[in-house]
DNA sequence: GAATTTTTTGACCAATTGGACAATTTTTCT
DNA sequence: AGAAAAATTGTCCAATTGGTCAAAAAATTC
């Protein structure tokens, strides 16, 4: 019977698709896309390879659901902002959540970096669509917050732009921050997120 | 005659190094180390690709040419930070020399962000290194201007990295920057450039 | 517990890719 | 112009890689 077609999963099947996803999460986070190879992924989840091509029907496929299975998560940090709130602690809130998620996260940090670095090929009309609406909504917010004199002018886009990129480049680069830095993750990430919460 | 152990290159062998080296930029910033071909790199370069083997002995060696070249011009504008003027000058002043950098070296700023992403293989011992180095000097002046009470207290390392996030966000994340904003690059860097100074 | 379905695997294949090499062409030097 | 050196290319090769497939093993169903 065809994996795809079919609703409800057995427990096997569940399984290994899990077992397999977070295998290539390490690998594709790794060596991106095109370095990955399913012999990794095989050897990373302790599969054979044509085991793995049974649950999925190619590695493109794979790549696909690891990463659409993380779309949601990544950007559920935006949905608690709350225009009841007051703005500061809610913006330090999401500054914090971002930072949290690329202390715990690193891997899907980077695989959302290596992924848009090299043209977003699957992601592109998510960005465009429900990333950008979304963004839309909590921009507005900030205007409006702006609008109540709660806020001083500043460009919400580039705010947002701005958070994402200061919080994640302590994953995607944490190579070149470990370099700079010899301290343990625990001082880097307080030191961060007192860094940031003065910027804010 | 072994290329490598050459001092004096002909014209021809400068020429063509410097076609193949900004073909590759093209390639490699696009697709990354393994992603890159040398099949990609001869059609982008308009050269065979024995002929390319011949100015280079490996793919590896060009990638590493191409990084190694472009290292010191990616810390340069560091050096240009002078502890003898305004604190803040100089560093809008270097805020606004790597937003440049972002707006008219994209590929380049891509291929350092896939090359760090990915565990930076080639260039570890740089950043722990040269870079290093450079930046414990300039930290070292952000503390004496902290000191001199010119400057507020702030972590000087962590300055820089948010510096560094904020302006290459722009150049290695402009498709989802784009997919967000409709406007044309001169506008969104403008925009960018009022917003960092306003951050900063 | 036999039949059926699902899962797993070893062996294999075709395409891609990095690179080698000998032969040819072009350039340089005298 | 002719010899020597440098540059270029067509052809080839071995390794890697994504993926196939038939057969075996394991699980499920009756």
């Amino acid at each position: 019977m065809n994996l795809i077609e079919k609703k409800t999963l057995s427990r096997i099947q569940r399984e290994k698709r899990s077992t397999i996803k977070k295998a290539a999460l390490e690998v594709f986070s790794e060596y991106g896309l095109r370095g990955a190879t399913l012999d990794k992924i095989a050897v990373a989840s302790g599969l054979t390879k044509p085991n793995i091509l049974y649950y999925y029907s190619s590695k493109d496929q794979i790549y696909f659901d690891v990463l659409s299975g993380l779309l949601d998560e990544w950007v559920a940090p935006l949905h608690n902002i709350s225009s009841d709130g007051d703005p500061i602690d809610e913006l330090l809130g999401y500054m914090k959540a971002k930072l949290k998620m690329s202390k715990q996260k690193p891997q899907e940090s980077k695989l959302f970096a290596t992924e848009i670095l090299h043209g977003a090929p699957l992601t592109q009309n998510v960005l465009a669509t429900s990333l950008k609406q979304t963004l839309d909504e909590k921009v507005a917010v900030i205007d409006k917050w702006i609008e109540e004199k709660k806020l001083e002018y500043v460009n919400g886009y580039h705010l947002f732009f701005s958070i994402w990129a200061m919080t994640q480049h302590y994953a995607d680069f944490d190579i070149q921050v470990k370099s700079i830095l010899n301290q343990s993750e625990e001082e880097l990430f307080d030191d961060a997120e007192e860094y940031l919460t003065s910027v804010l």
